[in-house]
DNA sequence: CCCTTTCTCAACCCAACGGTTGACAAAGAG
DNA sequence: CTCTTTGTCAACCGTTGGGTTGAGAAAGGG
């Protein structure tokens, strides 16, 4: 369980190279070979190289061999961690924030909104 | 448009690292203090606040004033950004690879996975 | 066999990152 | 005004990351 962090980590970082996220954009459309997916851009093929490796070893992209060539299959199944994480939080927010709202209106200006600030912080760090 | 291409590049890298992913976690459940959310971390509180920053600039988080303290708050929408884009590439990927499996169900053995992957290679270039 | 195509590995460069320490700003408390 | 608390800014340091070039592996074509 404890690996999965790590994973999340170079899932992350992969995706945090704009040309990297525009290679996954690419491969959503379908497989393709390095030089196909090195045409667009302006740097040299090892470049692209090292960032497929990246890729692989996030685990958001796999590949296998066609003669000399190296198609480049995107595995979307990973996605599904980061959305876990993120939606996991993000609901987690959004329930607090409601919650949050309540007691607002519950308190329909009996009390500042400084001590309701207070009263949130203390109930996170106890939670 | 273009600008939302850097903000993407920020959040992810912002979440690339796992320090920031529990700080995002421990205050999905209420805001904090730089000193409260320090305190579970073996650093120094220089480098706490060096890490909210990276969230603060990639509008994962903002800050307030309360006396000597700076309350941190989660601001959960930008998670809304990063979901769109996943889920984008996801359903596309995915999409993609229902139209495979119809296309060899249709061929039923006509021709051989390698035609296949010919074509789905081509048409990702055309596309 | 040699030549071309496709791609990777290795070494290097420089900028960015995460950490440190030291100084200090901001805001009460005495 | 002085002292303490809370946090930031600045400078520095070692590591990582994206880029380069050069060499060469892997697989077919002549």
């Amino acid at each position: 369980m404890v690996e999965y962090d790590d994973r999340l980590s170079r899932v992350f970082s992969a995706l945090a190279d704009p040309t990297r996220r525009d290679m996954v954009a690419r491969l959503a459309a379908g497989d393709a070979t390095v030089s196909e997916l090195a045409a667009p851009y302006d740097v040299s093929l090892q470049a692209v190289s090292k960032h497929l490796k990246v890729l692989e070893e996030a685990g958001l992209v796999s590949r296998s061999r066609d003669a000399q060539r190296r198609p480049v299959h995107l595995d979307a199944e990973v996605f599904d961690l980061m959305t876990k994480w993120i939606e996991r939080y993000r609901q987690q927010a959004e329930e607090r924030y409601q919650r949050l709202d309540a007691v607002l209106a519950r308190l329909q200006g009996k009390a500042s909104p400084a001590d309701e600030q207070q009263r949130q912080r203390e109930q996170g760090a106890a939670g």
